[in-house]
DNA sequence: CCCAAACTCCCGTTTTCAGGGGATAAACAG
DNA sequence: CTGTTTATCCCCTGAAAACGGGAGTTTGGG
C-alpha cells in the first residue's frame, strides 16, 4: 500500500518541485495538489490522503489555521510542513497546530522521502536545521500582562499619560504605574528605548497606521 | 537555436519545479543549476547560458550583487530575477542591478516562457502583479539630514539630549533643535511616536543590540 | 559668487516623564 | 484558605522633553 501524498502550496513551482522530488520513491504516490487552504479542504471531503505536504502561506488562509483545522476533522492526516523559513515562531506554531513535520525547501529528495514515510507512520520528523533552531535558547522575553500590552501600544502610538488614562477609562497615575512597571520589565529608563525594545520583542508592530 | 537557461537558487525543490516547468518548451533548453552564487560563477567562466534564472536569497551572496556581477562581466547573459518577495526594494534592487526581468515564484508555466523568451531577445519582462507593486504609490519618506539621523539613532538607543550632546560633542541645544526638527519632518510629537515613525521610513533598524 | 540648506547655539515656559515611596480590591492558583 | 499576581489608585520631586521664538556660521551646488 503505497503512501498516498497531497501536496498544498500557492507556487507552482513549489508543487512542480515537490512532486519531481517524490517521483523515483517506490512506496509515495503522489494524489494532488491545491493551491489554497479552500480546494484543499474540498478535496478532503472527497478523498483523504495519507499525509499533506503544507505550506504556511496560503493565499486564503493561514497554514496554522489549516492545519489546526485537518487535525481536528481528519486526525488520521499526517501534516507535513514545508516551508522556507526556519523560525523559531513559525515552527513552533506548526507543530502546536498539530503538524507532524517540518522540512525546509531546500530539503533533499532522500530527506522528504524519509520525512514523508515517517510522518506516515505517525512519527515526527523534524529536519536537523530546524532541530538547531528549536534548541536556541529564545532570549528571555519579558512577560507583560494584557493590560500592560494595551499601555504600550498606546504609548507607541504617541499618546501621553492623559490621553492613554481617558482612552482606558483609568486614572492617570494608574497608567504612570503600568509605565513605571513596563520600563522595570523591559529594562529600561526611558520612552524612547522602551518603544524599540518593545518592537524588538513583537509586542508591538509597524502594522499600524499613523 | 534553443535558449539555454540556467538556474541559481539554493532550494532544490525550486530548482526541481523551475526544471519541471520548462520541460515541454521545442525553444527552451536547460543547461544546469547553482545552488549558489560561487558555483554559478565557476560554471559561467567554461560555458555561458543565455538566461540565468535567479533568486534573491543565495547562501554565500545576495542575488543582487550576483546580478551585478554578471551584468558587468557577461553582459550577453539576461538575468531573470524569480522571488518569492512581491517588495518594492526587492525589485527595484533586482532591476536596478541589472536584471532583465522579474517574475514571482508562483509563476505560471506558459509565462515563465514568455518571460525567458522576453529576456532572451533583450527585452524586459515584469510580472503583472510586480508592476502593480511598482506602481503603488511609495509613502513620502520624510527627507532627513546626516545629523539628523545620527541624533535619531541615539535617541532610539534611549539617550537622553545631554548624552546625545556629549556623545556628539555639541551642545544641548543643538540637540534640541535636531529634535524639534525631526518632529517636525517625521510629523509627529513626541518621542515615542519620533521612534515608532523612525521605525516605520526605516531610518533606523532593530538590529541595534541593547 | 551667492543662496539655501545644514548645522550650530541660545532663551523662556509648560507639559510630560522617571523615580521613589506607598496602598487596596479582585482574581487566580496552589 | 492563603499568598501572589494583576489592576487600580495616590503623593512628591527633579529631570527631560515639547513648543515657541530667534540667530549666527559653514558648506555645497547652481
Amino acid at each position: 500500500m503505497k503512501i498516498k501524498v497531497f501536496i498544498v502550496d500557492d507556487h507552482f513551482m513549489v508543487i512542480e518541485g515537490l512532486r519531481a522530488l517524490l517521483q523515483g520513491a517506490a512506496d509515495i504516490d503522489f494524489t494532488g495538489h491545491a493551491t489554497n487552504a479552500a480546494s484543499c479542504l474540498a478535496y478532503l471531503k472527497k478523498e483523504q490522503p495519507d499525509v499533506i505536504l503544507m505550506d504556511i502561506n496560503l493565499p486564503d488562509q493561514s497554514g496554522i489555521d489549516l492545519c489546526k483545522h485537518v487535525n481536528e476533522n481528519y486526525p488520521e492526516i499526517a501534516v507535513l510542513a514545508v516551508s522556507s523559513f526556519n523560525q523559531r515562531s513559525f515552527i513552533q506554531n506548526m507543530l502546536d497546530s498539530g503538524a507532524k513535520g517540518y522540512v525546509l525547501k531546500n530539503v533533499t529528495q532522500t530527506e522528504l522521502w524519509q520525512a514523508i514515510r515517517a510522518v506516515a507512520i505517525g512519527k515526527t520528523w523534524v529536519s536537523a536545521e530546524v532541530v538547531q533552531t528549536l534548541r536556541q535558547r529564545q532570549p528571555d522575553r519579558p512577560v507583560i500582562t494584557r493590560r500592560e500590552k494595551e499601555v504600550l501600544e498606546c504609548i507607541a502610538q504617541g499618546l501621553t499619560n492623559p490621553q492613554i488614562a481617558e482612552k482606558l477609562f483609568v486614572s492617570i497615575t494608574t497608567i504612570e504605574s503600568h509605565r513605571k512597571n513596563l520600563l522595570h520589565k523591559l529594562n529600561v529608563n526611558n520612552t524612547a528605548s522602551l518603544v524599540r525594545q518593545a518592537f524588538y520583542y513583537e509586542f508591538i508592530s509597524i502594522q499600524n497606521e499613523k
